[in-house]
DNA sequence: AATGAATGACCGACGGTCGGTCATTTGTTT
DNA sequence: AAACAAATGACCGACCGTCGGTCATTCATT
């Protein structure tokens, strides 16, 4: 035959050589030559390996979500409380055991681009992450219903934490602030209101 | 000398005839050109009024949202319960009197083009428009506790229910749906904790 | 009323940028 | 040397924003 490389492992290093270039620039910054010379590639070649730009995007910002979804469950059997949980859960923002800083980064970068593109893969994944981090919450709370920790009517609170998460992020996003704290007390809040006494 | 136009009155008319053609074609698919053929002008005169695409984009998005808010003010006054209250504040989705798709959309185009943009007028546009809602959200919920409807520490849920909000929105954006019912179902949740018995 | 100078509104051809394509070259296997 | 995969950069065209020039109106002067 001829010379036979990886397709799927030379799409993911073109990728990931990417990167911090995609963090630097951001996605309208982000030029094709530049990804072109920072994975070693001519222009083209990026072509025989994404559809577009925002195909290359997309495939650097799977890699950081699914390396992150993968960290949640290993750190997850720790045992601790429900609210800890609940807490690490969304704890993007600054993780004790590493800085996530970068995902939050690039999460936005996917944000602003599923926002400008109609339903396709990049809404399909967005939805098949947020059903990772709704699973995995509604077992924390009914884990904390079990145990005691919090009442049953916790189980209505799933969407309402899941979209306030979210609002903080795009908060902090917006006014380019950290909201940790922010949503730490909204947390606060909320568990001394579904917490049993 | 010459022929004086009212350039603020000039500029919101070619900014107001091409909402239509935002909400249709999205921010992305816009082109300058068309702009210019919907406003009757030429291309050259767009830049004469706006200094780029994005600020076209802009004056359209803060004319809708100055009018949404002129009308929060306006349907404000009609007493409800602090609930009902909170419930209209958010619903930007279907109004009893007035519909507001057309803003939920242009408000996407403007969120994703707000987050591929550094910090700059329409982060402080953003800013000062949530700004409103908060305060407007704290009347609401002061008068609540004054009225005896709900108890004292509802105050703590003002960041919450803000970003909820912003959540609930963000998620029909990128899920193609309306969260008009999930929120309505958060807040009877939380009314239901905060409230008085 | 007629003239023409001054000025601002208006315009579209053009330059530059950049995403994406394709004809060609390079290198390997058989 | 044939056959074919891989790599590439010159090229193309879409589109943004600029700029030099035109046109319409107004006003000063006669």
């Amino acid at each position: 035959m001829a010379i036979i490389v990886n397709k799927e492992e030379k799409r993911r290093n073109i990728a990931l050589s990417c990167t911090e270039l995609l963090l630097d620039k951001g996605y309208s910054q982000l030029r094709v030559s530049e990804i072109a010379k920072t994975a070693g590639v001519g222009k083209g070649t990026v072509y025989d390996y994404f559809k577009n730009k925002e195909d290359v995007v997309f495939e650097i910002i799977r890699n950081l979500i699914n390396e992150h979804q993968e960290d949640l469950k290993v750190h997850f059997k720790k045992n601790r409380t429900c609210k800890q949980k609940v807490l690490h859960l969304f704890d993007f923002y600054l993780c004790e055991h590493k800085d996530y800083s970068k995902h939050l980064i690039v999460y936005k970068e996917f944000m602003s681009v599923t926002l400008t593109t109609p339903a396709g893969d990049m809404h399909a994944f967005n939805h098949e992450c947020t059903n990772f981090i709704r699973e995995t919450l509604v077992d924390i709370i009914e884990d904390g219903i079990r145990s005691g920790e919090i009442r049953e009517e916790s189980l209505n609170f799933v969407d309402g934490i899941m979209c306030a998460e979210r609002g903080f992020m795009l908060k902090g996003w917006t006014e380019n602030i950290n909201c940790r704290n922010e949503f730490k007390q909204y947390i606060d809040a909320l568990f001394a209101l579904i917490g049993n006494k």
